[in-house]
DNA sequence: TTGACAAGTCGGAAGGTTGCGATATATCGG
DNA sequence: CCGATATATCGCAACCTTCCGACTTGTCAA
């Protein structure tokens, strides 16, 4: 009897490792400024300063929260002169962005 | 020139509170044990002895996990007898497990 | 009532994260 | 070259999270 199983269509676990980098993934987005930064950058790509002035945030530790999802394959970015743009490569983003939206965008 | 504002259809960005609060349940959701029991619960209820047993981690341990998902609200509980049935009541982490399967759940 | 079981709580050690000032590197204008 | 600007890095204090053993509480069966 303790031995249920819930027998009906197990839809396939996700191996543990897998589940170890998605916690990965979500404890780098899991931070309001880096939220605020992903849901600018998928309108476009910016700079550190730009992305750091619309979070309030001074520009090192904004090159700190960029270089964090740059680590775990969210971001890349362009160099060019004294500028470096960043954006988005890990295409994900979009839809989990959207699931956000839908439980915190609009009213609670 | 700094000033670009993007301007076309901004897609109303979320305030910076209620991404602080997504950010809270992020972290909450970014841990292995965590997103399993998550994964399971989202196929029917579970006590915590089960949950603990599929994690593989001592049951006061799961029992710990399992008030942190309840204290953001994605989890509720049920007593019978001396068991505690633990199910989903925060019904956007079906589409969030989807995000994640999607990301995660394959191959790479 | 007693013993076993299920779940929850407490305190602490180890390690991780955040924010920040100070500093470093690289690029531009003149 | 110089000074200003843009970004990145370093080291540190404060705080938070995770894990674990020990313990408590509540329930069942006999």
């Amino acid at each position: 009897m303790a031995t249920k199983t819930k027998s009906v269509s197990r839809p396939r676990l996700t191996p543990l490792d897998a589940l170890a980098r998605a916690a990965e993934c979500l404890k780098t987005l899991a931070h309001p400024h880096r939220l605020r930064m992903v849901q600018l950058l998928l309108q476009g790509r910016y700079t550190v300063g730009e992305l750091a002035e619309a979070c309030g945030i001074p520009s090192h530790m904004a090159s700190e929260h960029l270089r964090l999802m740059q680590r775990c394959d969210f971001l890349t970015s362009e160099k060019e002169g004294r500028k470096v743009f960043y954006l988005i490569v890990e295409l994900h983003l979009s839809s989990m962005m959207t699931c956000i939206e839908a439980r915190f965008g609009g009213k609670d």
